[in-house]
DNA sequence: TATGAATGAGAATTCATTCAT
DNA sequence: TATGAATGAATTCTCATTCAT
């Protein structure tokens, strides 16, 4: 049991926000590791080191307290990409950039991945209810607008490239490699996360995109 | 009352048989729909129209049904694979047919990616179990090798091309528009679904590939 | 605990039917004795002998087993009240036997004040919801309507008595009486459930209303 | 901040009175609507505007809020009772009288019957460890008492009737009729509280008093 | 093979109440 | 006097699983 008592001297606090987000610290793992379903409030209270009523006190219920794990997530992601400041470099090199970032913060951040899957596993039930929902997307299909544009005009990229589509390509080509590597890694019976394969995996991947995006 | 034990053999076999491929298919949808957490036993059983106690009977326990149920999807794109008949197109032609066959088989069977979901979710603890885990290895990796290298000798297609990594790209371009349709259209306000998008997908994906592969 | 090995053998049985009516008669019980609120899921399923999950096996919820008593008490009233053959009687005998009948049946079923008490609570949203609902009102109405009509031709009883009006008399006279007799007997500081006193009471009652209804 | 500390002494008693009052009602429409068991301590706070812990400085707990609340209601209607003057009345005027206050006292003040139904239910363990319990009784027993000597001494009644029981009765006849009119509504399929109803049920009950006291 | 009845171990959630300031 | 934070003990309900026939 996590009893005050065994919580340490610095969480042993009436401090609203901390206990807050000890507990959507807790959640973001729990939801992350066992899903919405899966993951028990018992063990987010324990994980926090709070007394688990308190999760009910600070967000009303397990949804309740899944949304506000994946609206911390997206706004997390978010504000990782704006400070990439891709408008500042070359067309080639963005993309470069775009392709890297994106792989590495999905590497770093395995949770994102789970829990975009545990929410669409729920047809995206709870960011469809959230107010300011258009504020998730993605700033960075604007940025890369404007990118595939000065290349175009260049005359290094090709034209017509939807840049909604090519976002969504450089995601699922990080994506699925590291949602699945369990799976995948089983199967093939390969280390698929071993140094040297991920970082095969980005040089595939910057080469796929650059490849699609260069005039030939 | 006239039970099956008055029934010739092979009959009461049938029935069997007929018996245990409603519980697969009904599992096969909730766990799907609902995740493995998310499942019910007694869902199962009432879509299956026999009673709980039977799908016992038939898997032992939850996760043995969950386990007949990948094995059977598994198998099931496998099988599909095998009618592709790759090896006998033009290497630009193949890539093209992969291409739409993994996001055509994606489309029409989309429990393929929920209940991959799912068993990464569990770190792929159910097949990492298999006996016959390597036979889920699917045989178009070897294929596709056969392609590039067709391709590269005679000149069509570059050289030094992995084919998992190709294998695992193809897939992962489908995968995360497919698996994240519902956040994604939640957030970028758009349908994509809709057959001019899915029609719209399928080419950018086609380009993509192939501005990857073909040599310039 | 009340488990299968502490049950008297002959409950420790897969008779459906009887489990359900001892369910439903502990349920009577605990709702009469606390509330809808007040009662317990687990006092009922200790009371019935039975393992707490079959109240939801056979119930649903916790207000489907409320539902469910409700109906069996309206049932057993209405019951009672039909062997009463107040039409073979003369009008005055029949008012007479009437009022006893009411005094007698809440005094011997208690539950039935308390329940109803419970249900005027909650506005009375669960029988509001029956689908036979008007089958709960009295046929005495109709009965008693006759009496009155056949006691005014004969000259005996007063004209122009509504019976729905005199009906309701009858069972509040009785009613605040023996629903109130905890408080009453605490204010007036004297025994209310005494026979005396209970004899006094039906005297006065059965005064009150021929007084009303005799032509004078 | 300027907190009470900084008033004058009656100021800040005045605020302490009125903030005890403004919990005693939210209390009173919270057990009134919901019964002791059903009511919640967080719904009273909010109810009456304050925390909830100041309900817990004033009144100790929630049975000590309810008994509070208890007490207040018996001594509004005692007090009603002290306004009505009957002994300045004819004899039957009184009884009139006192008819049409009960009906209306409980008609503009529904809260009493169903405090009065919680208290039963609880068996009157609230009001008996009142001190002053026998302050409860209504002085109307005694004013009935003596209405009804003069009726008999000037010939108008008949002899030989119970105060209590009368008193009872009258209770009783309005008690029923509101008390249930949720359940008897529903089950009538006739709304009992339009302005019509309600003056029939009156007369009725007037009726029925009358028909008993006065001498044929 | 098939089924209705029964169960124990949780799970989310509720709630009166107390702590610390 | 007032309040937000915190808690332990229920309480309803869920669920995979087993029993008995």
């Amino acid at each position: 049991m996590a009893t005050s008592s065994t919580r340490p001297a610095e969480l042993r606090t009436r401090d609203a926000e901390r206990t807050r987000q000890a507990i959507l610290q807790a959640a973001t793992e729990e939801f992350s590791e066992r899903g919405l379903g899966g993951a028990r409030i018992d063990s987010i209270g324990e994980r926090a080191g709070v007394n688990k009523r308190l999760v009910y006190y600070y967000f009303e219920s397990k949804e309740g307290l899944f949304l506000a794990v994946l609206e911390q997530t997206y706004r997390r992601i978010r504000d990782a990409e704006k400070r990439l400041h891709l408008t500042d470099m070359e067309p080639a090199d963005a993309v470069r950039a775009l392709v890297a970032f994106t792989w590495n913060y999905y590497l770093d951040h395995p949770e994102f991945l789970t829990l975009l899957n545990s929410e669409n596993l729920h047809r995206a039930k709870h960011v469809a209810g959230l107010p300011h929902i258009r504020e998730l997307n993605s700033p960075l299909v604007q940025t890369l607008a404007g990118i595939l544009e000065r290349g175009r005009a260049s005359g290094v990229f090709r034209g017509g490239i939807d840049p909604v589509q090519l976002y969504i390509s450089i995601a699922g080509l990080a994506y699925f490699y590291l949602s699945n590597k369990h799976t995948l890694s089983a199967i093939f019976g390969r280390n698929l996360m071993s140094p040297k394969a991920r970082s095969e995996r980005l040089s595939h991947m910057t080469e796929v995109v650059l490849g699609y995006v260069l005039r030939e």
